[in-house]
DNA sequence: TTATAATTACTTGTATACAAGTATACTTGG
DNA sequence: CCAAGTATACTTGTATACAAGTAATTATAA
């Protein structure tokens, strides 16, 4: 599995990971970022040569990639299916539904743990942006609205979230690596949006929560701008997948 | 795959099927079904003895059945988490929550074609209830669903659908084996609360649909009491899948 | 009798081999 | 030059082999 191209996915959290696994969130990495193109056609055969690897996790790794919509699996070769600005709106979608599903949930019961937990996490956003980690603030950033989901306790919600989550967690990677080198002062904003989610959850106040919503959305747009500006920069040193 | 076995999913519906979806939908039956109790532990090996398959199938089913929530992959084996009636429940309010989203999107769009659509596989159900087939039964009620979020074209509701259907498809087959023997009249209101479905679609009628989505609701409990019925049926001819 | 160490049996993850099927390209006949 | 049929080079799906690691059991020593 020694790759020579550069791996867009923190190797770090990939260190309990099969290799099925590795493959499935690198290829994620490039489909998100625009390195593979929507349309392209990948074959197990080749991407088993491309990461030296054997056809079973390529197998597995596509499998994933196409249960969560970045590849449709068809006769012959897996078709790259990518993310549009649409899709992306749409994984928003699923984003507001399930987390103002969870709030309601959250609502009806004692809050304290989880506010306790997300101010930890929210603390450590704050030392990720100190020491300019990109990365780790983007784990936190997806580990906070996990801890919330996580909170009720609802096995298909978290099925859902499950099958999300490795595509938001790729979109804000790649989001938050391009606003750490250019757009540093959001970050103040999206501190505070998460110390009003926090505030919304202790104190149940569906005003503040939809406020803090909104907010989020705004943000969405902007991702949205990222991921453009990241898919140009990192078409540079772009790959053809299948010629 | 001759299995000695009956098979609990109909085979009729696996013509196109590879080795590993119907060994995932068998077991999805059987799991649901109680034939395979909450706990059992899953070994690749010796599924791929029973079903007289190689484990390379056997495999891919329980990554399908992991995905569905219905097993759990640990380290030594996969275990059975199965549905007790809070997961049922659970199952039901993503459902819920998925097609208040999608009436939201229909009553902004032109329903017309949908609502034609509809109608046809409600004729298609009536048929299947004329001559006691509840397998064709169940089979049109879920794509009767199933149409209805297609329609609104989002590829991430989908998503949710796509993962949340196989579990409902076994669920709804249960229970209307169930009920095609022993709840007959149960069918005038279920088609009822279809008709009334398709009307809350045409005229984009909000308290209809909610009415309808809460007729839904109370079948759900059906469903509930059904299951556990099947259940206790079903249990006669067990098998424990482990010692 | 109990605790510890070693062996055995079973687990998963990966590689590889093979069979069946499909699209493309080439060849052959008109 | 064009059409049709055959051959070839791909594809996927399944079986099998092998390596690495884990748990349980047995044997040995205190």
């Amino acid at each position: 599995m020694a790759d020579s191209k550069e791996w867009l996915y923190p190797t770090k959290w990939l260190s309990k990971a099969s290799t099925g696994e590795r493959v499935a969130c690198e290829l994620r990495m490039r489909i998100i970022s625009g390195i593979i193109k929507r349309g392209a056609v990948l074959s197990e055969n080749k991407l088993a040569a491309d990461f030296e690897v054997s056809r079973s996790p390529i197998r597995e790794a596509l499998k994933t990639l196409a249960s969560e919509n970045m590849i449709r699996l068809e006769r012959m070769g897996a078709v790259v299916i990518g993310l549009t600005e649409k899709e992306i709106e749409e994984i928003y979608d699923v984003r507001l539904l399930i987390e103002t599903f969870v709030f309601e949930r959250l609502v009806k019961t004692d809050t304290q743990e989880v506010v306790r937990e997300l101010s930890k996490i929210l603390e450590m956003m704050k030392i990720a942006i100190k020491y300019n980690d990109a990365d780790e603030f983007s784990y936190q950033d997806v580990l906070f609205h996990e801890t919330i989901i996580r909170s009720i306790d609802h096995s298909y919600i978290m099925m859902i979230w499950n099958n999300a989550k490795p595509v938001m967690e790729a979109l804000i990677l790649l989001s938050m690596r391009m606003r750490f080198k250019e757009k540093y002062d959001d970050f103040t904003r999206i501190i505070n949006n998460h110390e009003l989610y926090i505030e919304a959850i202790s104190t149940k106040d569906r005003n503040i929560m939809i406020q803090s919503l909104h907010q989020n959305f705004d943000d969405v747009q902007g991702k949205v701008e990222d991921l453009w500006m990241s898919q140009q920069m990192l078409s540079k040193g772009e790959v053809r997948e299948n010629d």
